[in-house]
RNA sequence: GCCCACGUAACUCAGUAGGUAGAGUACUUCCUUGGUAAGGAAGAAGUCACCGGUUCGAAUCCGGUCGUGGGCUCCA
């Protein structure tokens, strides 16, 4: 009998009979430790299932359950055993379209007359309990089109139908679990055994192929892991980021309220909240004056004609509020700040001895928004860019990119933003201008990425209408990314605009645009530090740096006296002076998550000193109203 | 915008055989003056999101509108 042979990645070879299945050949090429947790191969690179047959010389390499590849295939399998439970339920004439893994669990969605109701889910993880029990195998077939389309037209699965006519190959693989049987690319756990943690989450509507035109069909979410012990963990851990829920915190810690009488996706500074904000803008007003921008302000409205004249109207119509009538003259409330500017620009005429010339503004602006996408701070209607718009020659931008990257990375530095993931952009469908502009733009772009040593990733056909773009998503400590700096190369608006400037040579150019957001809306902004905090502002943010609570009524009259004296330094300092007892205000104080309490008792009035209790329940030792203030302002120093 | 769920005092939530609303917290007043995470008592507080319908009677059933949540789509 013919053999051939099978190695390991790191050397093991044996030779085997033609046609071993690779379970089979595991047994002697890995120990039974290996082998109990292996779920899936490796060959040749890929990912199989245990139970393929090898027919020639391969590298073969256990896929182990503790991987995250281990992890992905048992999710995958997991939405097979749902689909299947749901079938078994509901009957086979549910239609089921596709039901892949995702980063932290899986879904499958269904196209059925009648929606799924919370009880559904139950009984759908009381069904799946019992596949999983009864151990039901995998079982894949690879077959030609021809005969997975007879099978799917037999079993009336339209979805699945159209897939395969999209499929390249003429062969596909047929996974059958009971009686459900799936197309589908696997690979798969051996059996459903392997469940042993596993929870439906939510339900939700989901356009077939994400398409808004086509079917609404049935999502249903889930996760599984190969312990029960870890599920457990998982939720757990969704409980406590449903505990930093910037909604949630936004309320307890009153810093913003979005109310139905105002209107959705609207933003209210509460007391703290502005506070805080105004912490953001004034360092935010310092760091650009230091790297030469100058600050300006303008109007929420403008006549209508200016947004035909940018494009607006015409590129990004669909997101701009209704027109409103003044005296006869149409106005549009803003969706953006740069044509603003460019009236600025206008004022008189420009010098290539200007250059760059560098206007920031944080700029209130108006989007309109579907009702479904609104989302707390982070999807808004009205939010307030941290915008800035960059005049300058072709010969400038690759540097001007560069100083702005640098000043971004800073900015989000102070914040505790350390891990991006940026996304350089290209050319969309819908564009302005030419290509040797937009190829120019995205070689400045690309360059500057590189000069500064930054890892990016290509989104092509990704940038707006009107030029290539970077974007920056920050990650915040749970490891969420957040879509906030935005960098955009403009070689439209000028030309709209038709601005100019006077060259070296004494004749008219045309200047180029960068238009960039690093915070990019205060609003979703605010939204990443509260839950990036968990609403435990550092003490250079804070709206309130401390809190001053005196034991009993007999040290009022010092209580009132070290508050005035911090306010008169500048500290944001609260006092508590409640006929309260000192636990229940130290309580208090510690909800609201202030960074310092000061506690002030007779012992205190005595030597002219405050007794410092921190945030995480330590204490210092007693010190002046002075030493405590040096304390607050070391720790309020940002960026060197 | 679309799918599903939800919308009860300032907040968190009870309130299913449909018979004109409850708790805890917060708030107000009083007692208490107490050193490191909730002292005690009393009181005030709700058009049960809004509009309409069914019914002798609706927070509870039906329809519509608005809003919120989870998704889809989209994005700062």
């Amino acid at each position: 009998m013919a053999e051939i042979s099978i190695s390991l990645p790191q050397g093991d070879k044996k030779n085997f009979p033609v046609g071993i299945v690779a379970h089979e050949a595991l047994k002697e090429l890995v120990s039974n430790k290996v082998r109990k947790n292996t779920i899936a191969v490796r060959l040749n690179g890929e990912l199989r299932d245990l139970s393929t047959v090898i027919q020639q010389d391969t590298e073969l390499e256990p896929v182990s359950s503790d991987t995250s590849e281990g992890l992905v295939i048992l999710r995958h399998s997991t939405a097979h055993v749902m689909a299947l439970a749901v079938l078994e339920l509901f009957g086979y004439e549910v239609q089921v379209a596709i039901g892949p893994a995702t980063d932290d669990g899986f879904y499958y969605d269904f196209d059925r007359g009648e929606p799924f109701s919370s009880e559904d889910f139950e009984k759908i993880e009381a069904k799946m309990t019992e596949i999983a029990a009864a151990r039901v195998p995998f079982v894949m077939k690879r077959v030609s089109k021809a005969k997975a389309i007879s099978v799917f037209k037999e079993k009336n699965q339209a979805y699945k139908l159209e897939l395969i006519a999209d499929i390249e190959d003429e062969e596909v693989n047929l996974y059958q679990l009971g009686d459900f049987v799936d197309l589908c690319r696997g690979p798969h756990l051996p059996d459903t055994g392997w469940l042993k943690g596993f929870k439906l989450l939510r339900l939700a509507g989901a356009y077939w192929r994400g398409d808004e035109n086509r079917q609404m069909l049935q999502r249903l979410y889930g996760t599984s892991f190969f312990d029960a012990k870890e599920l457990k963990s998982y939720l757990y851990n969704l409980e406590e980021a449903k505990k930093r829920d910037h909604r949630k915190l936004g309320k307890d810690l009153e810093l913003f309220t979005i109310q139905d009488q105002v209107g959705p996706g609207l933003i209210l500074w509460q007391p703290k909240g502005a506070l805080l904000r105004k912490n953001i803008e004034d360092f935010w007003k310092a760091e650009h004056y230091k790297h030469d921008y100058e600050l300006l302000y303008t109007p929420h409205i403008a006549r209508r004609d200016m947004w035909k004249t940018s494009g607006h109207l015409d590129f990004y119509g669909e997101n701009m509020f209704s027109p409103m009538d003044i005296d006869d003259v149409s106005y549009q409330l803003k969706p953006m700040n740069c044509p603003f500017h460019i009236a600025i620009y206008q004022t008189r005429k420009r010098s290539y001895r200007e250059f760059p010339i560098r206007w920031c503004e944080l700029g209130t602006v108006y989007r309109y928004e579907k009702t479904g996408a609104l989302h707390g701070l982070m999807r808004v209607r009205g939010f307030t860019q941290d915008d800035a718009h960059i005049f300058c020659r072709p010969d400038h931008l690759a540097e001007e990119i560069f100083n702005i990257l640098e000043l971004n990375l800073n900015i989000l530095k102070a914040f505790g933003f350390e891990d991006y993931d940026i996304y350089l952009s290209t050319r969309p469908e819908k564009y302005v201008g030419s290509d040797e502009h937009w190829q120019q733009a995205t070689e400045a772009l690309k360059s500057a990425l590189e000069k500064k040593g930054l890892a990016y990733e290509l989104d092509p056909g990704e940038g707006v209408f009107y030029g290539p773009k970077i974007d920056i998503k920050i990650k915040d400590v749970l490891g969420r990314s957040w879509q906030c700096s935005t960098i955009q190369v403009d070689f439209n608006l000028p030309e709209r605009f038709d601005i100019s400037y006077t060259g070296a040579d004494g004749n008219e150019h045309q200047p180029i645009m960068i238009h960039r957001a690093l915070m990019g809306s205060l609003e979703r902004f605010f939204g990443v530090l509260i839950e990036h905090y968990a609403g435990a502002f550092p003490v250079w943010l804070a709206p309130v740096q401390a809190r001053i609570l005196n034991i009993t009524d007999a040290q009022l009259d010092y209580t009132e006296e070290v508050y005035r004296a911090l306010r008169k330094l500048g500290v944001r300092v609260e006092k508590d002076d409640r006929n309260e007892k000192l636990n229940y205000k130290i309580r208090e104080a510690q909800v609201q998550k202030v960074p310092y309490m000061l506690i002030l008792g007779d012992k205190e009035v005595e030597s002219k000193t405050v007794t410092v209790r921190l945030r995480n329940g330590d204490n210092l030792p007693a010190m002046s109203v002075e030493e405590f203030v040096d304390i607050i302002r070391k720790e309020s120093e940002i960026l060197n």
